[in-house]
DNA sequence: TGATGGACCGAAAACCTTTTCGGTAGTTTT
DNA sequence: AAAACTACCGAAAAGGTTTTCGGTCCATCA
């Protein structure tokens, strides 16, 4: 009778197919395996090259059938495409990699019916826990299913304030910008943001406020929102130099505006950073390691969120629940568009 | 006594939960929710409604345990870091994912060590076949464990010809630039490629010096290899000009170099597409919507190669296993930076 | 009326591993 | 010498599902 593994080969090797070869019994061939003790060294020998022999590889489906948790957790991404769930991602599958636990990756592509069937897949398949990965930073609804496994929300928080989620420090970040520009001695600080609609480019601009006000300054114009493109930048840093020549630093919403700013100044005779400093956001490498000059930008720490996401989903899963969300700071990568000597 | 799945709230139900409840026993319970034959449509609807009632979720361990296939497939990325790798993983979660399989993403970061580690975690848990997306399109070793379950590799192909691989077509995206250039009236034509290490930019070389004769044209310099940079654009855009003045198109090694030459184009006086056509790689929409002018780009269709790889998985677990390298067509995304006209 | 068949249901085996518990043999203690 | 340990090993149950096979009941046919 054909196994129904197909025609390839024979079939896997069984631990039965172990002890049987080693002329033991099965649970003593286990108890060997797994370093159980009561088990004489010469037997543990013989089980073990005969499961070298028969390259005997545990099932995994068994064990975990047996002991109630797989060792398996689901990371669900509301948009695999956007530029942000990726750093995550690893920084998860790092954490987890190391250990003994499997990801599973969903991808839900922003659409809701398809989020659920995947909660419903990794339901099925018993995972032990579930981190959630926004595409922004804005609160998203819970999940729908109710599933009885630790859920933790990473990057978007959840809705629901008695979840578990862990998000960027962007009011930190905004007062990161500013504090490093009044350090490099500027304090014509004009802001060029990105879509208002992004509470990520809101919560920027309080802690830039912030941190301005605290530096008994006042801002260069009112901060410019648009949207998170070069052009927006482009068009946004045109207006700027215009009503405002005196300006010498701009913070910008994110990296591609940062670019499309460098572009019109260029354009206008401003040097970067002598006239001007340029600092970005998100430390996107692409843009800011080909620009010239090389911008200054906040490094969101994505990945080492992804990486605490699945901390605190490995001690949810040993029932130490935290609640509420967790903002993690993020960090300043200097170059050269903000520092006017070396 | 408490379960193994700790504290949160009651054991999940059972299939035979369910029976108790609908007052049938176990394998009728099982027969009417996988919609077999002989039972009574009251029947059925009564376990339905108690499955429904405790929210059961059939166990995918057991049913696994039982059939000898998981409904799982392995995903080994050799760098998730990289730019390829995303798209690739996009379009495999896609064609999994609309159906029953789940995914189990790994990542080696490039290392060997690690690569046998999630190799043997994922024939541990019984996946039913594997797909290793390589982080450039050259040949990497072949797995370094026997896996009795099909192996597909994508975007770098298999050192080992037995083995199936799909790969990107870089020498038909080659001579599709080229043809490109040509039919939009160009003819002196130069080439700044990236990394000469690397097969993609020798394989796209090949297709274009092909076309080149093709369209009895000869290429204006030598090939210029460099770096995948934008610097490096620059550089050699410069000194394209400088000698080779007569320039009327450019075909750069990807978007970034495409970026810099298209920078310096700029600084020099030559406007796009007017004077010099500008055609780039990879179609990396950040870099090719945000400049002036859009750039044109020849898209490797990498979530198409996911999904392919997908399918030649689900082909070979069913045991129709191709066996070589199979290419892929791109694709050309036409925008402002060749097109001299509207 | 007896036989045949069909519709429906349930018992039990199978998948593979781990753990518990009981058993055997040999060794030490009193 | 009897009793109590210890070290080691094996039988069996458990985990949840699917499938096979045999059984019951009722309707139909001759």
């Amino acid at each position: 009778m054909t196994r129904p593994t197909g025609s390839r080969g024979a079939r896997t090797a069984t631990l039965s197919d172990v002890a049987k070869l080693a002329g033991v019994s099965v649970s003593t061939a286990s108890k060997a395996l797994n370093g159980r003790n009561h088990v004489h060294s010469q037997t543990r020998e013989r089980v073990f090259e005969a499961a070298a022999q028969l390259q005997f590889s545990p099932n995994s489906l068994a064990r975990g059938l047996l002991a109630g948790r797989s060792g398996t957790v689901g990371l669900l991404t509301t948009d695999l495409s956007g530029r942000f769930s990726l750093p995550i991602l690893m920084g998860a599958e790092d954490a987890f990699g190391a250990g003994q636990v499997s990801v599973f990756l969903c991808d839900a592509r922003g659409d809701a019916i398809r989020e659920r069937h995947h909660v419903q897949a990794l339901v099925s398949r018993r995972v032990d826990g579930l981190i959630v990965v926004g595409s922004s930073t804005d609160p998203r609804p819970k999940l729908a299913d109710r599933v009885d496994v630790p859920v933790v929300y990473a990057y978007a928080p959840s809705e629901d304030p008695e979840d578990q989620s862990i998000v960027p420090d962007n009011v930190g970040a905004g007062r990161m910008a500013i504090e490093h520009l009044v350090a490099c001695g500027r304090t014509r600080i004009a802001h060029i943001s990105g879509d208002r609609h992004y509470s990520a480019a809101r919560d920027r601009d309080v802690g830039a406020t912030e941190a301005l006000t605290e530096a008994g300054l006042e801002p260069v114009g009112e901060v410019a929102y648009g949207s998170w493109t070069e052009s927006w930048g482009r068009a946004a840093a045109a207006m700027l130099i215009d009503r405002h020549p005196e300006v010498d630093a701009v913070v910008c919403g994110n990296d591609q505006v940062a670019r499309g700013v460098l572009d019109t100044l260029r354009e206008h005779g401003r040097t970067v950073p002598e006239d001007v400093a340029v600092l970005g956001f998100d430390n996107w490498e692409v843009l800011t390691t080909g620009s010239r000059p090389q911008l200054t930008s906040v490094d969101p720490n994505l990945e080492e969120l992804g990486r605490a996401a699945a901390r605190a989903l490995f001690d949810a899963i040993d029932d130490e629940h935290d609640r509420g969300v967790r903002t993690l700071p993020c960090r300043l990568v200097i170059r050269e568009s903000t520092v006017r000597d070396r």
